[in-house]
DNA sequence: ATATAAATTTAGCCTATGCTAAGTTTGCGA
DNA sequence: TCGCAAACTTAGCATAGGCTAAATTTATAT
């Protein structure tokens, strides 16, 4: 079972089909704050009633004006309303695509959990991960997750 | 089982944690295409003895003058190495970021296989996961993955 | 009611990553 | 060998996403 591990995993040959795989990679990055945001934004209303710039600014770790900016562009591609110096809200669409996003948070951390990765790190990776998932890969993942639970539930392989 | 899909995945309490997250998101981005193009380069050098710029730039989907410059920020930190008008070459540390990188790239398509994704969005999504996972959660997924095959050598169940 | 604090916005800056158009250098075929 | 095509670089531009400092607006506490 000596693998391939030194071998390219990359098809040399055909450029346009590689070119097309790094571009859809740039098309989830130009959308991975979008999500951030919405998913930060519906919690927030949830859990506090409205979702502030602050505390926006607070939970992404970056300053105000930043938040301030990205908020200006949300708005302007449809994800949020607000007024100056009011709180965010969420449009159908934003509120659409926080739900989506919340879905996948919650399936990646499950599978994570369920791998045996410690819920810090589950965490962490799965704010990176949850960006780049087809929905193909998500149901395939979603059985896996459920496939390998059955399994440790019945017999125990753990280190 | 009435999961708690739609409860905020997201401890609001503790901000400075949830920033954390985010912030190592931010830096795995800045790393991301480093990691993209020395894997690139290796595997140039490996199938035709040298990276060209018109390689790169047809490969990654990029113009030319996109990647000149890119090269140019890789070779100030210290990534590859090239003469004005010659291919590129890796150094040390940038061989070492490509092995590290294949690597991940071999286990992530390794994974997706298993689980069953088709191999054209296994190799998609595999370019974006690939820089988003910590060596742990690549412990437990090599481990999964082991688990997995083994569970499918044996009986099946599939759809 | 008003002073002060908190929140938001604006202005001005930076880097990374993309582009096109135009210039330079290299390499190859006639 | 030398001229042209391919490859590479430079210049100049754009947008996203960061920042700090300074205004402005809103909210609070006396
Ligand atoms: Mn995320
Ligand atoms: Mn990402
Ligand atoms: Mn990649
Ligand atoms: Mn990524």
């Amino acid at each position: 079972m000596a693998e391939d591990r030194d071998m390219p995993v990359i098809d040399l040959q055909d450029s346009g089909k590689r070119a097309a795989l790094f571009e859809r990679i740039r098309r989830d990055h130009s959308v991975e704050i979008a999500e951030d945001y919405v998913e930060l934004i519906a919690d927030l209303i949830e859990t506090n009633g409205e979702a502030r710039l602050v505390d926006l600014a607070d939970l992404l770790g970056v300053s105000r004006p930043t938040v301030n900016n990205t908020i200006q562009r949300l708005q302007k591609e449809g994800y949020v309303e607000s007024k100056p110096y009011r709180s965010i809200f969420l449009t159908d669409k934003g509120r659409a695509v926080a739900e989506h996003a919340r879905q996948r948070h919650h399936m990646v951390l499950d599978f994570l959990h369920t791998i045996g990765v410690p819920a810090d790190i589950a965490e962490a990776d799965a704010e990176g991960l949850e960006h780049h998932l087809s929905e193909q890969t998500l149901d395939c993942l979603a059985r896996a997750t459920e496939a390998l639970k059955k399994a440790s539930g019945h017999g125990d392989n753990q280190s």
